[in-house]
DNA sequence: GTCTATATTCCGATAGAC
DNA sequence: GTCTATCGGAATATAGAC
């Protein structure tokens, strides 16, 4: 009944669609940019992807499976807090350094009131940070940390993993370095985030 | 030669453009939309500012020039530097809260390799932070902070006030939290923060 | 200054040949 | 599985009446 597809092609395509994406934006990338980018012909998009929705949806979800699910999983883990802080750290500018364009698409699609599919990925991810909280509320308890609020200590080591990679650019700019430098600096921060953090919580 | 423009009525296109563009994006973002938000015919629109780009680089100047100068001015002026950071930590928060939109906007703008109209209100604006980096490697001088970069600490501070912020969505999703929550979070930051990069630099 | 009507351009989807 | 040709729809810009 169904042919087979041809799998190298589709992944060309979706490949293409990311790499357009990430430098025009999400609804600015038309079917035939990434046709061009791709060197096939327009057409052949809508016989693998049918849609245009279809094909963007396609790469969103990758974007999303690709740090989501391995991020909240190391959050919600075993590991001794201050041991937990230093991996998830450095895995996280990771993450974010091989795909800056992850959390602006997210925080992009979040704001948007009507997104269904992103209410579908994350309806499959089901992101929490349950573990993470239980864990804190234990260690100030134990008095190994100072009283703080587990969700402010989640957005604090989030915020300073994230906004710096995803606002290079713009910081780049406005402190006057060249990129190499920049990108020097993002180095740097993925021992010195989890100090900073543990400097900041320790007891 | 020219006739006086309504400027109300230019202004309640102004307005319309920027609530829409924050809900539905900047690309997404329809003429249609605009008039149907403002109450008035389409073509009005073009009347007042012929095209589609005219406007949107209209809205986008004035989301750039509605809080930088002022954040730059803060940055490099004269307050010592904890107060400074106490001073501008709470003023940043309360510039994304009003506009949450606007470094989404920057983020997503300066990724675009061709936005000729974002250099030139960058230009402009002429953002540099030489004024916070001085007073940095004076106070590290003087054993009055611990030695850190100055680039970085610039970094750490406006990362843990904008993204938390920007991401208040994601976050509100992810901790499990609601809106009224998360608002609460946002209104204890404004204090927090700066006591948090002050804890972590003082010598 | 505002509206109606129209022109134009662009994009997505599909049918049909190969 | 891929290409050519074409249809249909949407969105912007403009001309001209009021």
């Amino acid at each position: 009944m169904k042919a087979k597809m041809n799998e190298s092609t589709k992944e060309q395509i979706i490949r293409a669609a990311y790499d357009v994406m990430i430098e025009k934006g999400f609804s600015d990338t038309k079917m035939q940019d990434i046709a061009d980018r791709a060197g096939i012909n327009r057409t052949v998009l809508n016989y693998y992807f049918r849609t245009r929705d279809k094909l963007y949806q396609k790469v969103a979800s990758d974007i999303l499976h690709q740090g989501m699910p391995q991020m909240f999983e190391t959050l919600n883990g075993d590991l001794p807090l201050f041991e937990k802080i230093a991996v998830f750290t450095e895995q996280h500018i990771n993450t974010i350094l091989k795909n800056p364009f992850m959390p602006l698409f997210m925080v992009s699609e979040i704001h948007k009131t009507d997104s269904p599919f992103f209410q579908s990925v994350i309806d499959n991810i089901k992101p929490n940070i349950d573990g993470f909280v239980t864990q804190v509320e234990k260690e100030i308890a134990l008095k190994h940390i100072i009283p703080i609020h587990p969700i402010q200590l989640y957005i604090n080591i989030i915020s300073l993993c994230v906004y710096p990679v995803m606002g290079k650019p713009l910081f780049s700019m406005f402190a006057g370095i060249d990129e190499p430098a920049m990108t020097q600096l993002l180095e740097d921060r993925k021992k010195e985030v989890a100090q900073m953090i543990i400097k900041l919580i320790k007891a």
